[in-house]
DNA sequence: CTTCAACATTGATCTGGATCAATTCGTGAG
DNA sequence: CTCACGAATTGATCCAGATCAATGTTGAAG
């Protein structure tokens, strides 16, 4: 897996990348340079089963129950592993089932016939995954490394939803961040540089990675240059040339 | 205003463009060549103020409630008119409205400091807009035509989430609706290939004015060239040139 | 240790769509 | 009617990123 360190953020403002910079939401203002890491996710430790003492609670849509509500959602929830590459569904399934990331980093792409791929998104802990209308999902998730998840039944979850509503407002909320993160990613594929794509994608892990509790820099970059490429609009070659354009300019820096 | 006819069927799934009708999600089954069309939002009537008799009602999420609930929905709207060209509110206002669109068309956008635009969505009659967390919209949005809206003040309508959680039910099966329709656009966005672009926007268009009531073909284009490029991530020399050779090959026709 | 396979890098070349540059086509004002 | 200005079309040229083609790197299996 690869790890990189984000140069100070002074580089990310200047070094010929002003344009760049400005391009994005917010340009790294964190402070101090490198320090070691872990993705958030990972440090953080979800307790399958026992929802109560769930590290990651405050970060799904399980926070909008109290303690004691929160047994009624635990009567529901079934945990799910699966191996690096395993898929979780794909686009056409029937949609009955729910679910949160609790460890691991999952994708979620559609595929045109002709095989061309474009992710939508990368999941990692905490995340919500399945929402769908129609009765089917719209679009394929798989694993990119060993993933845990809480998978709940829809018809279940629809039942608490009622009892509380709460529940549903939470997911509403969730909804909501997801559709502005899909516009910007909109913006980010229909009017983006390749050089401005990797750093809106590099800035948005770190960013992702402090929200979720880890830390920013270095950051884990758990995902392939294909992933990255399919994530971003481009190819293969034009990602590792950026990446490399990039390290040699001293925007970053590479671990493994 | 363009009016585009879309050539029978038959013609979508050949000329020479097998695959691009291959890469959309639906390739017009529709019946029947050309005939003459409004488009839906403009056939019907919005009855602004009199909810119970508004023709629109089951398109939005004004359906979740019944006749007599709606009073409590009637007590808090504002009506709104925007002339042609006219912002409704801009990227970072304080998010304490949203929006119902009842007639003319809206686009909403996000802008990059230099001034490149991606245009995320088109709204016609019926369309909800504003929805955003965060308390400030992370969007524009602006009339292309003259506009008619229903207005609903942030607060008082999540007020009315508490009474009828239906309501919110909807709202979230609208959100989720739109943020299936925020993939399909990333797949477009990242993936395919000019011709594919225009003619995915076609068929939604299409799709959008039969679902909503009118007709499908010929479809009304009230959008610009300018803008159905920065829908697709194009220049505008691209999409006319790209028009112009659906015109020639005779998949679509030129009205006015 | 070697081998193999997936992943990544780098170079050379090509091309779809962007950019630059005229016209042309409305359409509303006067 | 003419004029003017925004929208659209069309042509010529350019270039960012795709494609084609090796080569290098890494880690797991034997």
């Amino acid at each position: 897996m690869t790890t990189l360190a984000l140069g100070p953020e002074v580089h990310l403002g200047t070094v010929g990348l002003k344009r760049m910079a400005r391009s994005m939401e917010a340009p790294a203002a964190k402070s101090g340079p490198a320090r070691p890491v872990s993705l958030g996710a990972l440090g953080r430790r979800a307790a399958m089963g026992r929802c109560a003492a769930c590290e990651l609670r405050e970060f799904t849509f399980c926070s909008a129950l109290s303690d004691v509500e929160l047994s009624s959602l635990e009567a529901i929830v079934t945990p799910v592993r699966l191996a690096a590459g395993q898929l979780l569904f794909q686009e056409g399934d029937e949609a009955d089932c729910v679910f949160n990331v609790t460890s691991g980093v999952m994708r979620v792409y559609k595929l045109l016939p002709d095989g061309r791929r474009q992710i939508t998104g990368f999941l990692f802990a905490a995340n919500f995954l399945g929402i769908a209308t129609a009765g089917s999902y719209s679009y394929n998730a798989d694993a990119i490394t060993d993933v845990e998840l809480c998978r709940f039944g829809r018809r279940q979850l629809f039942v608490l939803f009622d009892r509380y509503p709460k529940l549903e407002s939470r997911l509403l909320g969730i909804a909501t961040d997801e559709l502005t993160a899909a516009q910007d990613q909109m913006l980010l594929l229909g009017r983006k540089t390749a050089a401005e794509k990797l750093a809106s994608f590099l800035l948005g892990l770190a960013r992702r990675a402090d929200v979720d509790g880890g830390r920013d820099n270095p950051v884990q970059v758990p995902m392939t240059r294909a992933d990255i490429a399919d994530y971003l609009g481009l190819t293969i070659e034009t990602v590792s040339r950026t990446v490399s354009r990039f390290k040699r300019s001293g925007l970053i820096e590479i671990g493994d």
